[in-house]
DNA sequence: GAGTTCTTTGAGTCAGGATTCAAACAATGT
DNA sequence: ACATTGTTTGAATCCTGACTCAAAGAACTC
């Protein structure tokens, strides 16, 4: 019937399949994650995924890692695209937030966040997303700073974390569909946010 | 064996059942409730969970109900017990904050939170508990600018979103166990910001 | 081109948990 | 006392999905 035999390299499957499951997270949820879809939706069968890894965690440890990964190298694209202090904190805050409530990379982030209760390594991997953001924010904050654009009200470490909390308090009621927050009302509240404490009124 | 018969009435029998959910899922998670297990908490046996609740998900959905009530009339409790806007500002931000990692109440309403982008019902008390809280903080906040106390520098319902936007942001990463972001320092984070915003120095 | 090793498959097994259900019995009414 | 109805139980059943494993076959070696 199938195709048994040797087809592929070890890491090309691999990736292969933290893709696919992924996909099955943002599907199903992690809740409903089962490792038949897992392998129908990387084209392979059960025993691949089983093959590859025996132990399922170490899968969607991985799903999250690639999510992390993503999501960092993108909001930092989107900063480093321009030199503007004002410019980049603004598209330092959009690249923040949900695009919508379905928003697949921000999905897959909060439903794996909600393991760190319970794994240590999803905690880690949240809290060092948490301190990368908080390092964009600084920087953006402290090059604003020096030039005389911006100015802080408070330390800027303090700062940098207040406005990633936000992100992540707002990010949260946007992926849980809250009907009464859009992104655009988050988004404006916290540049109003960010206008008071860098006492820039052009922000 | 056992002792079938016909002992209690059905709403006394509906609460023990929410309370033993509860108790369930903070210890296992959500993702591993078992009905068995939501028995034996309740000193009953399986079919009887299933007599009073064909349907689980209704149980859950009770179990976050009964916890967003809970956790609104304890900080509403919390607030009235003070006049004075400030004491009151400062008591509603450290009721909004998890006593530590594993903070029973907020651990529940993170898990279930969790599940509000697959399920109208959890979506809906996740937004109703941010709207009674963004209304918790409105009150405090116009008392205190009424009084002369708080010197307001944004739209109090601007204001107010963000200070419970903060605390869920900064509760999350409580409860996941953020190595790097203590109880304390987020409540000390949300001060600072209040201090900014309503221009009250002796917060 | 025969042997070796690594991959893959799918059928089969197993375990755990949901669901069903008949029996048992308490409460209540008559 | 008897009948009726509402509750409870636990054993039996059913289902789903994880995991096992022997067979198949590709790639690679020499």
């Amino acid at each position: 019937m199938g195709k048994p035999g040797r087809p592929k390299n070890q890491t090309a499957r691999r990736e292969a399949l933290v893709d696919a499951a992924g996909r099955a997270i943002t599907e199903r949820g992690l809740e409903g994650l089962r490792i038949k879809d897992i392998a129908a939706e990387a084209g392979m069968s059960a025993g691949s995924v089983l093959y590859y890894y025996p132990e399922l965690d170490d899968l969607v440890l991985e799903v999250h890692r690639g999510a992390v990964e993503r999501f960092l190298s993108a909001r930092h694209a989107v900063t480093d695209e321009v030199g503007d202090p004002v410019a980049r904190l603004r598209a330092l805050i959009a690249s923040g937030l949900p695009a919508a409530a379905d928003d697949a990379t921000h999905g897959l982030l909060y439903e794996l966040h909600g393991r760190a209760d319970r794994s240590a390594g999803h905690a880690e991997l949240m809290a060092s997303l948490f301190a990368s953001e908080v390092g964009l924010y600084t920087t953006v904050l402290e090059v604003g700073a020096a030039t005389g654009v911006f100015t802080l009200t408070a330390p800027v470490a303090d700062l940098a974390r207040n406005l990633v909390a936000l992100e992540d308090g707002y990010g949260l009621h946007i992926v849980s569909r809250n009907a009464g927050l859009t992104r655009a009302e988050a988004q404006r509240l916290i540049r109003a946010h960010a206008r008071v404490v860098t006492g820039c009124t052009e922000l």
